[in-house]
DNA sequence: CCCTTCGACTTACAATGTAAGGCGCCTTAC
DNA sequence: GTAAGGCGCCTTACATTGTAAGTCGAAGGG
């Protein structure tokens, strides 16, 4: 909560800074014009000198989400182009893991934020700069999809079947399933009982993006050795 | 419009079509419990009846959505298993493209509809089936995210960039571009020079889905082939 | 002094989801 | 016949949300 005695002038950065805490802390749901109002110690009406609606708000949020990506994943100096895409995409996955409300809210969007553009130019560049086709990499860019910030819309998860991570809840859910979803849960067993690493769970989120993204650079890499 | 003097009963069949119709037609922004009561002829609490809530009734338009996908892309009855997986996926395709809406507000979901597990319970049993093992099968799960309905999230697409598929006005707009983003629109320009067929546009989302499709299975046959 | 601009607040209203209660019709039981 | 209960709809009311339009006080300039 801001502090009404000392007040800090309203600026636009300020508004939006507090938009982006407030949809970490509580959600999208939670960032109403009045609640952020509140939380800057102002009244809702207030922050339409700064931003012309609800919509332009959150146009700007998400622009401030992607500034603070460029920011963290800076274009790497040197390595090959395979290290320097991972290097850059993992490095945004850190921050959009931070903000895991951003992903749903882009695809309210109709816009797409300024640095996403130089982002992705910059993938291109160096796409074609390791020896890839123009229409490989625009095949590549489509393929890599949301993967460059490091999230990758999944309708269904095996451990949403499992009902949890937890070796002991899970066991008698994956009873319960058994006759239903007779394939998942024999994959979700085996997958419980050979995780190395009980604390980690067997399924992790960082593991599996890592998999995929590999998985399309390895098929890209052998597209470009045969064009 | 419904005929009010002619009155077919409610029901919570009817009230999720008039919804899935109301938002192909408008949009999940239109979805409201008014104007669906509207549409169907009746008073907006009258939906209340059939559904608990907004939220239960959103739950419910996937659902419906999800059950249409199942009926319209039945499991293939024969075939290699790239074959039946690709023909599924497909066909999946083809049902989502008519509820453009539906990726975007599977998002902001917490549950998962039915018919979505008994299909990732035939996908993971098809791999199991061709010799992948558990361990392969789940990382293949998390790798294929939602293209098994036919959509991935794209942030960026380079249509967006060249500001048209026409190629007359998008000419101009890469001029525009060209030095804040040089190697988008070197590729932009290659692919729109490349197209074979002018009337199909250089960007071809289907082409695009199925070659991002081939990539993914083609590397998971390659770690098949290795285990 | 007056005027203008800036940045905040107030008042009001439309739209949206929905709680709570009411009403008419139909069915069943006595 | 009447009474009771259930069903399926409607009405009234209210809280919440976004925001149009206008007001006000402070600061700066002429």
């Amino acid at each position: 909560m801001a502090d009404k005695t000392i007040r800090e002038p309203l600026s636009r950065e300020r508004v939006l800074a507090a938009a982006v805490a407030l949809a970490d802390a509580e959600g999208v749901k939670a960032l109403t014009m009045r609640r952020l109002a509140t939380d800057l110690g102002v009244e809702a009406m207030s922050l339409y000198f700064y931003v012309p609606s609800k919509e332009a708000l959150l146009d700007g949020v998400l622009g401030t989400v992607f500034a603070e990506l460029a920011a963290a994943a800076p274009e790497p100096a040197e390595g090959e182009w395979r290290t320097r895409l991972r290097r850059r995409f993992l490095a945004a996955r850190a921050v959009m893991l931070r903000h895991p409300w951003a992903p749903g809210l882009l695809t309210t969007r109709g816009t797409i934020p300024p640095d996403v553009f130089a982002y992705f130019d910059w993938i291109v560049g160096t796409l074609l700069d390791a020896g890839f086709s123009h229409h490989l990499a625009h095949r590549a860019i489509h393929a890599f999809g949301s993967l460059p910030f490091g999230f990758a819309q999944e309708v269904f998860s095996p451990a949403a079947a499992g009902g949890s991570l937890d070796p002991d809840t899970a066991e008698a859910d994956l009873a319960a399933l058994a006759e239903a979803l007779p394939h998942i849960t024999a994959m979700v067993a085996h997958e419980m009982h050979g995780a190395g690493d009980p604390t980690l769970g067997w399924c992790d989120s960082q593991v599996e993006f890592e998999f995929t993204l590999d998985l399309l650079l390895d098929g890209l890499d052998r597209l470009r050795a045969r064009r």
